[in-house]
DNA sequence: GCCAACGTTGGC
DNA sequence: GCCAACGTTGGC
């Protein structure tokens, strides 16, 4: 089982909106960068867990735990010309943007924003906290993973 | 609101 | 294929 963080930003949807999610249960659509979507095409699988990580907002902190529940498919939204993530260039027959659906495993104790992030000497080489790191979907080692969650329990 | 970092686009 | 211009991300 590998583990994985899912950036969001809570104004648009937030881990409260995947905790009242029917089933609690989301496709983590609107990804559109290519490193990203092959993560989500090839790398997420099944019963991985997955921290979701609040963006633009204050502050910026890894506020849950979910899971995947269903691997890479392609993204509808691609092709919903009403949808702000409408691509009328992905081909109907080769999609160009991937989800996969996760499911909201527990709100965490505690919030741990950016800054605890940073001082945790566990979490230095942490993808998330590298210079210029923009990516939305980004591997994370389980050491780091249960860094977190130690943190989140403090 | 600023701006550094990065990704994408498009002319050549 | 190069690279300047532009757009986006996201912390601060």
């Amino acid at each position: 089982m590998r583990h994985w963080l899912l950036k969001t930003e809570p104004s648009s949807f937030s881990f409260d909106d995947l905790w009242k999610a029917p089933r609690r249960t989301t496709g983590w659509s609107g990804v559109r960068n290519y490193q990203a979507r092959n993560l989500l095409r090839d790398e997420l699988k099944k019963g991985d867990r997955v921290l979701i990580y609040h963006s633009s907002t204050e502050p910026p902190a890894v506020v849950g735990e979910a899971e995947v529940v269903r691997e890479g498919y392609p993204d509808p939204t691609q092709f919903d010309p009403r949808d702000d993530h409408f691509d009328g260039d992905s081909p109907q027959d080769a999609p160009r943007w991937f989800q996969v659906d996760v499911r909201g495993v527990r709100k965490l104790p505690r919030e741990v924003p950016l800054a605890e992030l940073r001082s945790a000497p566990a979490l230095k080489k942490m993808a998330l906290l590298q210079r210029g790191q923009r990516l939305s979907v980004q591997p994370v080692a389980e050491s780091e993973y249960a860094a977190i969650l130690a943190l989140a329990s403090k």
